[in-house]
DNA sequence: ATCCGGTGTCCATAATGTGGACAATAACCG
DNA sequence: CGGTTATTGTCCACATTATGGACACCGGAT
């Protein structure tokens, strides 16, 4: 039993900012939400803060354009003033131009849906879809979604692709979220488990109903999970003998993006 | 006399957010910064503050990824997390929809470059740009440029379309940034006195050398300035004849997008 | 060796941000 | 309708947090 003391390096001390990060934090259960946004009781709830402070901060972040609040509906979302700032950075990220041609023959190759999403701090991060040819396809998780690694496969071959100190860490940190997708930290920590022991994610019972996902990691040159590679599909289309086929498929992907990357 | 009571509307009080205003204060200087980024120095001076609290905050932000440190140069520039964040909002803004045909249909007729600048906080931030047929073509500001109102012709006419008041305000809070842009606040105010009397904004001597730049604002149904409209040129190929031709042009355009816009 | 401009760190102190308690508002219902 | 509940908004005494003056470091110029 450690009693909380420094632990290997970095431990991402650095004080003396507390609102601050609150205040992203809350940026990112926001962005979460997507374009509907938010009511203030899940944010609060997500968050694990007190009301007044979530009202307060959510307010400054409203005068200053970063958060919006919708009328009709009392929920907040995120403001034009992010995507205002983030033409600061118009370049492409590496990652996103290596996978381009990988996710495109990939795809045509399976015929289901593609995904790569990458980890942002505690959140997984759909960053790019590519909609394969079989005529039923799982569209429901668009380019900007957001969820809290661990309810997705790929939250899950991420975490699995992590140090098993930091992903028991960041699934505590997560807890709370848990809730709102129908599950909590024990079976997201043993489908960590299951992960790391078989190389890849996987959800029998993905977020939209009858539906079922498959994710590799992809891990840049200093081992960290930079990504995961997603196929879903309807569950009937991802029997266990084509699971088989469509994991080998995955896993020569990632590889080959993973050299590209370096 | 009052006793400090509800003056009129919303005066933009709501205060317990001191280091949440100047962490974002921050981001918006070194979106300024662009790709390159700013060194601290410069972030020091833009803002005001003390040298230890810009520190503190900006490390606070590499953490949170909202802000990276380029080794080499030891410049500070926005991080991967800010578009990250951005793709919680995909849609497109309508004033860019709107602006859309009018922008190229302008564009071709003038010849030149045309430049579509929004207001963002204190800054203009340029979200559109099209290139002319003519050969010889204003090229260096990009989509995604962004500077403090007040030094480019573009932020004359937003300051000159927003209440005299504000406008004022806005000049002095900019003032320590004008200095890096050759310009100061006497210069400003003239200049935003004189698009006033003229209907349009002018900068004789652009930010690039040798060119010159005419902008027309567009209002919101509000009567707030929403946008401006810029053509940049040569000198020469701005003389007082041709001058007066390109305005006629812009303030149609910008009359059309407002009627779009509403 | 010394200076110098810039960056990074420390810590006593005051001001800032916090959250419990209360108020307003809205929605639902017997 | 008055009563009940669920959610959002506000207030303010207090302790925690963020502040900035002072000091340390680092690399390059002289």
């Amino acid at each position: 039993m450690d009693t909380g003391l420094p632990t290997t390096l970095d431990p991402e001390p650095r004080q003396g900012a507390q609102a601050i990060r609150r205040a992203l934090f809350l940026l990112r259960v926001l962005a979460a939400g997507g374009e509907s946004g938010l009511p203030l009781k899940e944010v609060v709830q997500a968050t694990r803060l007190s009301r007044p402070t979530v009202h307060r901060i959510i307010h400054v972040l409203m005068e200053e354009g970063l958060v919006e609040h919708h009328e009709r509906s009392g929920r907040y979302l995120i403001g034009t003033q992010v995507p205002e700032l983030a033409l600061a950075r118009p370049s492409r990220s590496p990652l996103l131009a290596a996978a381009d041609d990988i996710l495109r023959e990939t795809s045509q190759r399976v015929g289901d849906t593609l995904f790569l999403t990458v980890r942002t701090g505690n959140d997984t991060l759909c960053v790019d879809r590519r909609i394969g040819s079989y005529p039923i396809q799982v569209l429901s998780i668009a380019v900007g979604a957001r969820r809290p690694l661990g309810v997705s496969s790929a939250g899950i071959a991420i975490l699995a692709a992590l140090p098993a100190q930091e992903s028991r860490r960041i699934a505590a940190t997560n807890e709370p979220r848990f809730a709102g997708y129908r599950t909590n930290r024990q079976t997201v920590l043993s489908e960590i488990a299951d992960a790391r022991r078989r190389g890849y994610g996987v959800r029998e019972v993905g977020l939209v109903q009858g539906t079922k996902s498959i994710s590799t990691w992809i891990k840049t040159a200093g081992g960290d999970p930079a990504a995961a590679l997603t196929v879903s599909a309807v569950r009937t289309r991802l029997g266990p003998r084509r699971e088989q086929e469509v994991v080998e498929t995955l896993l020569k992907a990632a590889y080959e993006v993973e050299q590209k990357i370096r």
